[in-house]
RNA sequence: GCCCGAGUGGUGGAAUGGCAGACACGGCGGAUUCAAAAUCCGCUGCUCGAAAGGGCGUGUGGGUUCGACUCCCACCUCGGGCACCA
């Protein structure tokens, strides 16, 4: 439809506040900000101490961060900023309210995107994430967020990268005091051991018998950071190694959804099991939701149990296991090794025992105990088949093939230490070789798995916990008194479960059968990936191993090679192969490491993506240091608490998606409690309050074929949905290119202004929440702004439009009520209630000014005041408009006046049987026998009590009154 | 299977023991307009009623209480996490 009529009028009002107008404000006061340095934070000293906002580094500090986005070529959409514009909205409030604030944004740059671009097109990696991030940042900028731009570090500059190497050189040269229970640098552990003070714990020689190779490799052990060779997560399709974190439950690749198997590959590992403990008990002082802080303790999974030691019988070697049910030790009738375990191929026995005084060769239960593999001809053959058959099965397979329990004798036999019972040894895949020690005891009366497994192998069966009356038959693995259990030394019979566990453990370690321990299920962290596009490794091998580079020869730049793909494969025993091996001139390099010039090989694996983000909130508050991380003071003045304490950890708030809760936020907290105990930073945890922003989610709309139509031409009828004269089906989902309804912040700026985005995705609902998107939705902010400018602006002149009369009582203490909620709203992110609070003000300033002509300066003031943070350049423009000068950014924030949130009277519900049938207006500090008076007197209320009985009255001054009657 | 979280009008949501549905969208009616709307005003949970007024109503069923969206128990549905973790 065109409308070419030359005779249509416009006859808007010039200065009225519609998209066109708000896009001219929004630059005016974008660059007027950049000019100014209006968000320049101060360090109290040192670099970044500039004017104009010097003098705020004597005020209290505040750390707001956002976790910072990963640059992607699509650029923004309206789902990405709405954590983003909170922690605006935050930061600006509490600049009002007397915080010197640091809020900038940064960019996480490495990653296979860019480089899967790079192999695409041939473009360099690096030219991809520079334009992708300039995109980013012309994005955020006309979102008009108050980042200070000389702190938001990009994680692929050198400047950047060479410390991140640093760090990992503090790992490195890092080891694990148990008895400080805190990391130091190897040097002292070096020292002490050629001082004879310590001790080397691994049974070798004495300390002074070593050469310095031997010495080297166990220095080389204890490392925080070290390579080892452990069945990893091989993902070929991906052509990297992926950390455990990285694979979802069905094992697949998080990232790509491709098949992961495990190897045993020898890659860089990261001790963060040596701080299981302490990233466990420290969540208990964090401002993070119970589920994230549930998430991270499943993560990490502690638990408490024992260590017990079969001896196998003919062999000098005990298996150990871990079992938190050490009161159950009288009814481990078998053992299970897993499938890969050390110790198999020692105990397997050449030939199949002679069954005859082992089992009742009648009944053929030692046939049974072979299953089906047993058919071999001698124990090691059954072993290799069934070895094979589980190797076979992927991760999904196993998990999927509805539990069912295989397995295959050994041949072997052990010894059940509590009394002496001779049981069978066996292979079987549900026994997992990376939990515990990867073996149990089987106890089949009290666990469900073992209990499966001896049905199906016909196993005897012990109970050793009365299970209660009524009990179906099944393991009980519940609490109960003990039976079955005693021998001449120890008697657990008739106790129960939790004082079972303590006297069996005494006895356990008062034998040296064994001892109480703790297990966790979180694993050493997988480090090294082979990519081209990620940090490389300050670290070189010489023919004994790896040697870290010296401080002085950082940073280790990436070098330049041809071809950037990492080798993906579809074939699972296909070899990493790292595109860093293919920098042939950069590989092999001669270096002086204190032997003289020599030739070393360089590493060739880079860092994974969560290096880079791991700490790129310390490198924010002292981001140009070229001497250190971070300067020690800037440091510590980021981290005090108001009071002038040290605080437990440096981000005041994080602001992030959930999807984090145990990759990024584990790591993060593992390397900065590393360096915290090496005394680089002063708190023992990074973020104190985190807050997990909800998505911004999509309708997407299908047709008849189930083929996405484009979302912005559907339109509704009646709850019905056409697209094109056809009736499509609605559906929800993530905002994508797929989906075909992807809206970006650009084109919402441009039908709207920032200023009414901004609004709109913190009016939604609550922050934490997930919801959708729905355009139609934002010209409810749209006309909230349009008419708080109209009762400020004449809209035929552009003129503020203001009385310096009083403002009626009324309309006052509807402001200070206001300014009141919003103190109360704002530091909680409860942004879409303070936005309902100013549109009730709002409305009401409306009908003023319709009446009188003009708002009262005193309410039209501290309106723009309150809605600074939320919509700043419309504020700006107000404010300056009404004759003020300079960014209202460090204005105070209007103070509520207490004795006007009080008011003289209040209407009070008068209920009668639990309904409201009359609403009373009483002076507002009326007793409760006046109340009741007045309630009574009420002449709807007499009416309903006429001719009945008051059973009873609950009067509550100020609140209600309820009368309870009877006929 | 286990562990978390959530279910309120046509829609997004508000209310954390005291008037359910604030605020906004949409819808309806009106103003303005040749016509419009990213303008202005009014109404808008469902239902019975001409009205006055009444009844019902926060996933379902029970309970505690003078009073429950809110607390307790059981269940249903949806979302998320973990998943043979000994």
């Amino acid at each position: 439809m065109t409308n070419d009529s030359e005779s249509d009028v416009d006859d808007t009002p010039v200065h009225r506040y519609g998209a066109a107008l708000a896009r001219s404000i929004e630059a005016k006061w974008q660059d007027r900000w950049e000019t100014d340095r209006t968000f320049w934070t101060p360090n109290p000293a040192g670099r970044l101490l500039d004017e104009p906002n010097a003098d705020r580094a004597a005020l209290p500090k505040l750390f707001v961060l956002d976790m910072f986005p990963y640059p992607s070529g699509a650029g923004l959409h309206v789902g990405h900023p709405l954590g983003f514009i909170g922690t605006d909205v935050y930061a600006r409030f509490q600049r009002m309210n007397g915080h010197n604030v640091l809020h900038a944004m940064g960019m996480d740059a490495f990653g296979l995107p860019a480089e899967q671009y790079a192999v695409q097109t041939g473009t360099h990696p690096a030219v991809t994430t520079e334009a992708n991030i300039t995109t980013y940042r012309r994005q955020l900028r006309q979102l008009g967020l108050g980042h200070d731009p000389r702190r938001g570090v990009s994680t692929t500059d050198v400047h950047y990268y060479r410390w991140t190497q640093w760090i990992f050189l503090q790992i490195f040269n890092a080891w694990y005091d148990r008895s400080a229970d805190r990391a130091r640098h190897v040097d002292e552990l070096d020292a002490e051991l050629g001082a004879g003070t310590r001790l080397p714990d691994d049974d070798g020689a004495p300390w002074a018998e070593r050469n310095a190779l031997e010495r080297r490799a166990y220095i080389d052990s204890k490392r925080l950071a070290y390579v080892g060779e452990a069945p990893v997560n091989w993902c070929p399709g991906l052509g990297t190694v992926l950390a455990n974190e990285e694979v979802t439950a069905d094992g697949r690749s998080e990232r790509g959804n491709f098949p992961v198997y495990k190897r045993p590959l020898k890659q860089w590992m990261m001790r963060i099991t040596e701080y299981a403990d302490r990233l466990l008990a420290d969540l208990d002082d964090l401002d993070w939701t119970e589920s994230i802080k549930l998430m991270q303790r499943n993560w990490i999974g502690r638990s408490e149990g024992a260590r017990v030691d079969f001896e196998v019988v003919g062999h000098d070697q005990a298996i150990s296991v871990f079992t938190t049910r050490p009161d159950t030790l009288f009814g481990a009738t078998y053992m299970v090794l897993a499938p890969e375990h050390d110790l198999v191929d020692h105990i397997v026995p050449n030939d199949w025992p002679d069954g005859s005084d082992l089992v009742d060769v009648d009944t053929g239960r030692l046939g049974n105990w072979r299953g089906v593999f047993g058919a071999a001809r001698t124990p090691a053959e059954a072993v290799h088949a069934y070895r094979e058959f589980a190797a076979a099965k992927s991760d999904l397979e196993r998990t999927s093939d509805s539990r069912e329990k295989t397995g295959v004798f050994t041949g072997a036999f052990a010894i059940n230490p509590t009394n002496g019972a001779v049981i069978p040894i066996f292979i079987a895949d549900y026994v997992l070789m990376g939990y515990g020690t990867g073996a149990i005891m089987a106890v089949p009366a009290q666990d469900e798995r073992d209990w499966e497994f001896a049905e199906a192998f016909d196993l005897p069966i012990l109970r050793t916990v009365q299970p209660p009356d009524g009990w179906d038959g099944k393991a009980f693995a519940g609490d109960g008194p003990a039976i079955n259990s005693h021998n001449d030394a120890v008697n657990l019979d008739g106790l129960g479960v939790a004082d079972a566990k303590r006297t069996i453990i005494q006895w356990l370690e008062t034998t040296g059968a064994g001892e109480g321990t703790v297990n966790y299920k979180l694993r050493d962290w997988l480090f090294s990936r082979q990519r081209y596009w990620g940090e490389p490794f300050p670290i070189v091998y010489d023919e004994h191993g790896p040697r870290a580079l010296p401080e002085s020869m950082l940073p280790v730049e990436l070098p330049e090679i041809a071809d950037f793909a990492p080798t993906t494969s579809d074939d699972p025993d296909a070899l990493p192969a790292p595109p860093l091996a293919r920098a042939e001139q950069w590989v092999d390099v001669e270096l002086d490491l204190g032997e003289g010039p020599r030739v070393y090989r360089r590493e060739v694996n880079t860092m994974p993506q969560w290096a880079g983000s791991c700490w790129y909130y310390l490198r924010y508050l002292d981001p140009t240091n070229e001497d250190a991380m971070v300067d020690r003071s800037t440091e510590q003045y980021w981290s005090r608490t108001p009071d002038g304490q040290l605080g437990n950890g440096t981000v005041d708030l994080y602001v992030g998606g959930v999807e984090h809760a145990v990759l990024h936020l584990l790591y993060s907290r593992f390397w900065h409690k590393v360096l915290y105990d090496l005394g680089w930073v002063s708190t023992p945890e990074p973020f104190q309050r985190l807050y997990n922003q909800g998505y911004i989610q999509a309708y997407a709309y299908t047709d008849e074929r189930g083929m996405y139509v484009e979302a912005s031409e559907v339109d509704e009828r009646d709850s019905t949905f056409w697209h094109d004269g056809v009736e499509v089906k609605r559906e929800y989902g993530k905002i994508g290119k797929s989906l075909k309804n992807v809206v970006t912040p650009d084109e919402m700026c441009e039908d709207y202004g920032a200023d009414t985005f901004r609004m709109y995705e913190m009016f939604m609902g609550p922050l934490d929440q997930s919801r959708p998107w729905n355009t139609r939705d934002v010209v409810g902010v749209h006309r909230f702004l349009q008419r708080l400018w109209r009762n400020c602006i004449d809209e035929s002149t552009g003129a503020a439009r203001v009385s310096e009369a009083s403002a009626p009582d009324e309309l006052r203490r509807a402001l200070h009520k206001t300014i009141d909620a919003l103190r109360t709203d704002y530091p909680a992110l409860g942004f879409n209630t303070a936005i309902a609070r100013l549109f009730e003000l709002n409305n009401a300033l409306t009908k003023h000014v319709e009446a009188a002509g003009a708002a009262p300066r005193e309410v039209a003031e501290a309106m723009i005041l309150m809605v600074a943070p939320l919509a700043p350049h419309v504020a700006e423009e107000l404010w300056e408009r009404m004759g003020n000068h300079g960014s209202l950014a460090y204005s105070s924030f209007p103070v509520a006046d207490p004795t006007l949130l009080i008011d003289d009277t209040v209407e009070v519900p008068c209920q009668i049987n639990g309904k409201v049938r009359a609403k009373l207006v009483v002076a507002a500090d009326i007793d409760a026998t006046a109340l009741e008076a007045a309630a009574k007197a009420d002449p709807k209320v007499a009416e309903h009590l006429a001719g009945k009985t008051i059973v009873k009255a609950i009067v509550v001054p100020g609140r209600l009154v309820n009368f309870v009657i009877k006929p």
